[in-house]
DNA sequence: ATAATCTTTGCAATCGAGTTGTACCATAAG
DNA sequence: CTTATGGTACAACTCGATTGCAAAGATTAT
């Protein structure tokens, strides 16, 4: 797995505390995290600062955002060599009974027939349902 | 197409003088509404009659919502026949442009391989790009 | 080295979609 | 007619998201 710091400089973002400790703790997780979820992890966090942070990760696709319908929206490290194309596009799961979400980076996006004229760029896919550690 | 009184009826919901105009309204549109936009549309609607009427549709089967990022829950009228199942899932388009959201319809929703043990029980699935309007 | 400039950060305030409490009203039941 | 039930309108509130602003820090020019 890459560093903080490899990432990044390779994606040409200035390295500060905030995005350090930030961006550290999300590698760390194994399910997608919400602003609240990150500014509750790192006590002398500011919210506004962590939230400023996250925009700065997703302009320079260091993250990707996560639409779950939970009300609050995830935000989750992208893989490596990702850069958030077509190609990167992924299903996710949204445990009913646990909350978490999670990236499903083993599900592509399969290409689907649109109808005519109609012209993708990105997408949203959340499968919902009981996670491996809810479904007994 | 079915008529209010019909939908109502079938889905066993009482029919009343603000889930009459509401349900007209949204079966009049082409594209998914949110609460802002019947809100509008409706001159002497109030905010919160329109917000529990749709819960109670929605609670009911007679629409579906979608989460599409935009900010806005978006609800649509449910196909003939619904019953809000794994079956009657379908993709979702949101425009990037013009900001409007559609019922692919005719998109199932097609089964993914989900990882162990995880069991599926809705989806929330939109796809965004330029609509046909928008793609010249 | 110092000054000018740009960027990041922390704190407080604001915004807005969603939601809820409550009183009033229409209709159905007794 | 009287009461019970469910629906509606209005106002207030919650909370995640966003912004204004000034201080602190980093970078560049002189
Ligand atoms: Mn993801
Ligand atoms: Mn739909
Ligand atoms: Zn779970
Ligand atoms: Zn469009």
């Amino acid at each position: 797995m890459q560093t903080v710091d490899e990432i990044l400089k390779i994606k040409k973002v200035k390295n500060t505390a905030v995005r350090t400790v930030v961006l550290r703790y999300l590698l760390n997780q194994e399910k997608a995290q919400s602003l609240k979820d990150i500014k509750n992890a790192l006590v002398y966090s500011d919210r506004s600062s962590v939230f400023r942070t996250l925009k700065t990760f997703e302009e320079n696709k260091i993250i990707h955002s996560i639409h779950d319908g939970s009300g609050m929206v995830k935000y989750a490290v992208c893989a490596e060599g990702c850069n958030c194309d077509l190609k990167d596009l992924h299903y996710h799961f949204y445990c009913n009974n646990c909350n978490k979400t999670f990236c499903l980076f083993d599900i592509p996006f399969q290409n689907i027939k649109l109808p005519n004229n109609f012209k993708i760029q990105q997408a949203n896919m959340v499968v919902k349902g009981l996670c491996n550690n809810c479904n007994k």
